[in-house]
DNA sequence: GTTTCGAGTCGAATCGATTCGATACTATCT
DNA sequence: AGATAGTATCGAATCGATTCGACTCGAAAC
């Protein structure tokens, strides 16, 4: 820019007002500055001095835990993200991924020390406890999240995660059913899967699962069967529900309330592959409320508004850029709505 | 760090060798450096100072055409950001998604002006050129790409797109059909679907699609139906399976090859709404290898090997972080294997 | 005819590290 | 003892902008 300034007879400190934009500049010496710049083929300031001298990188980190791949299977994840880039585009600030392996978090720490961001956001809800807080908060770089870590450092985007579920057992009771099986994500970065008593529940370090398996358990009894599934999508699903399904007719549930609408799906599979028709033989709910295109049926969910999650996220965080203080500013809860499509009906018996 | 340096007595210079790690330093020192951090409750390093001093941003920019919704709806899309993600994490470096909204593709611009990063990657297929080429190279930051924009400042990782459909159209032919239609995917950002004659393809800015669309007219034969989707989607497969499917028996292809396996799944969805048998009536070919545990069978397609891509795409990126000039490093190609799953049988007649 | 004001410009300080060459000191070898 | 090598440390220059207060100058106000 020292060049480009000298070249159009200006001081550096001119340069710099033309291309920020802020000062004021006559036309005719904004004008010689481009000129110079274009021939000296200068294509604007250096985002890393300028990010140093501001103090402002233009970008917050997204932490993803595990594999890309598996992370944005879920269709309810990447539409909180694009919610969250929504908002995050108008600031405007990018998104940085920030990988947090299941095998070793530690790597996450590591990637986050070197890199230049001005927030951070825990946009899935991840292990209640993350190192990563205390690292960013010690560097003053605030946080945002949707119900994890717990910390009141970290600003969250809730929902009635207990409530919902309950929402959808109820839906299933008043239409009559009475043996109703649960299938849960997983309570923790890597899990067997199987079967899960209600106490294994106070093991659990992803909040969701565990608040919506309470909410499940409070409604259709502490005695249901509930299975946990390895992995939060179809194949995960398929599995949980083959230990629920595949067992003598009366000890069968007649509905599934499953977590999410992957696994949903996973269970509405396996109920094809028994020979079970939905919702004639089976009923199934599912959770997110997204939408699946390949699905034959809609499924009847609990729609949690996932875009609006991640806007009401991007929103908090652009506070947060603001300078607002994390304590200042209040968590979020966006309300959840029961949508019946045509995977519930009254129980055939 | 200078007050951290003071505190233990050292020079600002060794307190930076401590931290770095590069250089000698005696072991009491640095612990005297480590604790003296730990008093004041410095955590490393501010990486905008960094970056500037060492120029490296220890990010590369990812674009993303259209929305994050919608470009991660697909699977494949995913698995190489995910096979891209690997590679990058070794070096390591993060990803800084850019979003390229298809209305005002401007934006990206703006976007990456302002954007510390050290590498640009194209990792889906977009249209042959960009604006944003001129501006990276400008800035000397390297550029990779899965075919496009077609500049020989980016580096290329490739697929026999032409020959690896005709590979899948063979397949169906020596299966005994010969009425073979075919589904696109959009040609350009915004489209309005609906059948394409091959003089279409002259206007196509989707290097894939069209080589595609090229390689099933050279081996299926110029006069064979070819109908371009609106979206690279489920529903878009369905949309334009309609038009290829709905009409009189006698007129009706006895098989479909799409362009991608989303598609494919559109198209069977399709033929299970109208009444047909897949394969038994219709025959479908995907594009692309994607795990999609919901379909009842697994498709017969062309497996690109999503995953591997996105990994030879890493270190590409890595080979160019490491100075290699974009000039010095051949373009790759990745094999594609035709693999044949439950969706593809002779034609009934 | 002075004062006041504001637009436009500039110089210098600053953001927070990294790096290079110089220097001091210790250990080893002849 | 003197040369040689190697280790540990330091000072100063540098990365490339941004920002703040000071300054100039012409126009408007009194």
């Amino acid at each position: 820019m020292r060049d480009v300034a000298e070249r159009a007879g200006v001081a550096a400190s001119t340069a710099s007002l033309v291309f920020s934009g802020r000062g004021p500049v006559a036309e005719t010496t904004a004008q010689r500055v481009r000129s110079a710049a274009a021939e000296l083929g200068y294509v604007g300031p250096d985002p890393r001095a300028s990010s140093l001298r501001r103090g402002r990188a233009g970008a917050v980190g997204v932490l993803v835990e595990g594999r890309l791949l598996q992370a944005f299977r879920d269709p309810f994840a990447v539409a909180v993200l694009d919610g969250l880039a929504q908002e995050l585009d108008a600031v405007p600030t990018g998104m940085l991924l920030v990988a947090q392996p299941f095998d070793e978090p530690e790597r996450a720490m590591e990637a986050v020390t070197g890199l230049a961001i001005d927030a951070f956001v825990f946009s899935m809800c991840g292990p209640t406890e993350s190192p990563l807080v205390d690292h960013l908060a010690a560097r003053g770089i605030p946080m945002a999240g949707t119900g994890a870590p717990l910390d009141r450092r970290v600003c969250q985007v809730l929902i009635d995660e207990a409530g919902s579920q309950g929402d959808a057992v109820r839906h299933l009771r008043s239409l009559g059913h009475r043996r109703i099986g649960h299938v849960t994500m997983p309570m923790r970065p890597v899990v067997d899967g199987g079967p899960l008593r209600p106490s294994d529940l106070d093991r659990a370090v992803y909040v969701d699962s565990r608040d919506r398996a309470r909410g499940f358990l409070a409604t259709a009894g502490r005695r249901a069967p509930v299975v946990e599934a390895v992995m939060p999508d179809v194949e995960g699903g398929i599995a949980a529900a083959r230990l629920l399904l595949d067992v003598p007719d009366e000890a069968r549930p007649t509905a599934i309330a499953a977590q999410s609408d992957l696994l949903a799906a996973g269970v509405i599979q396996t109920a094809a592959e028994l020979g079970l028709r939905v919702p004639d033989d089976l009923s199934v709910t599912g959770f997110d409320g997204v939408s699946l295109p390949w699905l034959a049926a809609p499924l009847t969910t609990i729609d949690q508004h996932a875009e609006e999650k991640g806007r009401a996220l991007g929103r908090l965080v652009a506070r947060l850029l603001d300078g607002v203080p994390a304590d200042q500013i209040d968590d979020v809860t966006i309300a959840t709505d029961l949508r019946i499509g045509g995977t519930t009906a009254p129980p055939a018996h």
